[in-house]
DNA sequence: CGGCCTGTTGATGCGACTCAATTCAGGTGG
DNA sequence: CCACCTGAATTGAGTCGCATCAACAGGCCG
């Protein structure tokens, strides 16, 4: 499995203040709290596969990944998973668990070897309240949650696989070069497998869905390396309509 | 249409004081800050049918629904929708939208006519930062969103039609009843062309569905009257058990 | 009464899942 | 360096769930 794309994000020599100021969760907040938060903070390391917590498991605490990737999944008692959300270096996770008083919605496995900080509930919850700039930060994450949740929702929905594909490519096209263009490239950065259950489907579906797209020429593909062709077209596929 | 199950909830002709003591969000808050939200707070009736803001539109401010039903909702060009959720009397809408930066992540469409407490967003921002009970309750609020959100998706992708249907049916009995036992019965309180919607499918399979579980002896209905017959059946069904 | 909206039922077709077989890529050890 | 193994990816054939299209029944209201 490839590296994934943003590994290098995060200097994980520096000290746990520097390490901080670069979370999105702790942006804008004064030394002083950073030097709470970095204090609070534990290191935690998490070998490829390993389980990091349970969907239902009442939430002890949340995570900043540092290095690795991580899953966040639902499965269904036949096997089944579906894949909420792929957290990458930089993110948090587990961070809507602690503020309800319920279990996680969803269980984290990590996909590689992780490294991460981990907040223990109690601890993380006293500083919100000390701090308006932190629950500020925190209500912003979770609306950014709250976004893509209801976007996902719509698209499994309203939506069928070639759409969410093909949806799924520009989002990382935008997200790695900032626009859309013909020739634009980028890994996939998870296993095909992994892909389908992200976009509500099997690898199976995915395969062929992805063999239209190349038909269509709407993208190129060679071992998990896309390559933009028609943007044009993709995004009309994206918007739903049919070919 | 049917009135909606807790209409009563909340005293219309009451001090505005009084009624946003009785809104989740605003539990645990000082007279004070209770006083200034009653200032800030601006009425506002939309009459059945009428659009209360549109997907995409910058959010403004955000609404407390206090009499009548509104519907949040995702729709496609060819004029497929999907209903994120159904907003009852008491319950807030627009909340996320007004903590991003960024517009409305579905349309609000008022079922019946519905009477509504606005704050707009910079009011309600200025007094955010001000008060930590508030934006604890927020984010408790929008954690509940994520939750339900997070059902949602695992139904959508996991599930099928029968299951997701029983599993509503549960959860409105539990919702009505605090506790699922057969003979109880409940209204479903919205069409159900709204109510296939809202479970990702359309009328048509409902209706089939709907006799499915009744030829199961799982239920009961008679317009849009719920009676519970086998609650066990019901659960292994909500599980994904095929028959 | 006649129009309108909601809901039901039937026939048909399509998209996507299932199952099974095969190929491919990467990693291991002789 | 090649033979081997394992998990991922692809491809084909068959099936199923559900959407679509169409016809029709019932309740409500002007």
């Amino acid at each position: 499995m490839e590296k994934s794309y943003n590994e290098a994000l995060l200097d994980m020599s520096a000290r746990k203040e520097d390490i901080l100021k670069k979370i999105y969760l702790f942006s804008g907040l004064s030394d002083k709290d950073l030097e709470t938060l970095s204090r609070l903070a534990i290191t935690r390391r998490f070998s490829r596969d390993t389980t990091i917590f349970w969907e239902g498991r009442e939430a002890q605490g949340f995570f900043i990944l540092l290095a690795g990737q991580v899953k966040l999944t639902k499965s269904s008692p036949d096997g089944k998973e579906y894949i909420l959300r792929i957290v990458n270096p930089g993110e948090t996770f587990g961070e809507a668990a602690v503020l309800a008083e319920a279990g996680y919605p969803a269980s984290a496995i990590a996909l590689e070897d992780c490294q991460t900080l981990y907040f223990a509930k109690t601890d993380f919850l006293g500083l919100l309240s000390a701090s308006p700039t932190l629950a500020r930060n925190m209500l912003a994450t979770m609306s950014r949650l709250l976004f893509h949740l209801t976007r996902q929702l719509e698209d499994l929905s309203l939506k069928e696989v070639s759409s969410r594909l093909a949806r799924y490519v520009l989002d990382r096209c935008l997200e790695k070069h900032g626009r859309i263009e013909a020739g634009l490239s980028f890994d996939l950065a998870i296993t095909k497998t992994h892909l389908a259950s992200y976009l509500g489907t099997i690898s199976e579906t995915l395969s062929r869905t992805l063999a239209r797209l190349k038909g269509l020429g709407a993208i190129n593909e060679d071992r998990g390396r896309i390559i933009i062709k028609d943007p044009t077209l993709l995004q009309s596929i994206a918007k739903g309509t049919k070919f």
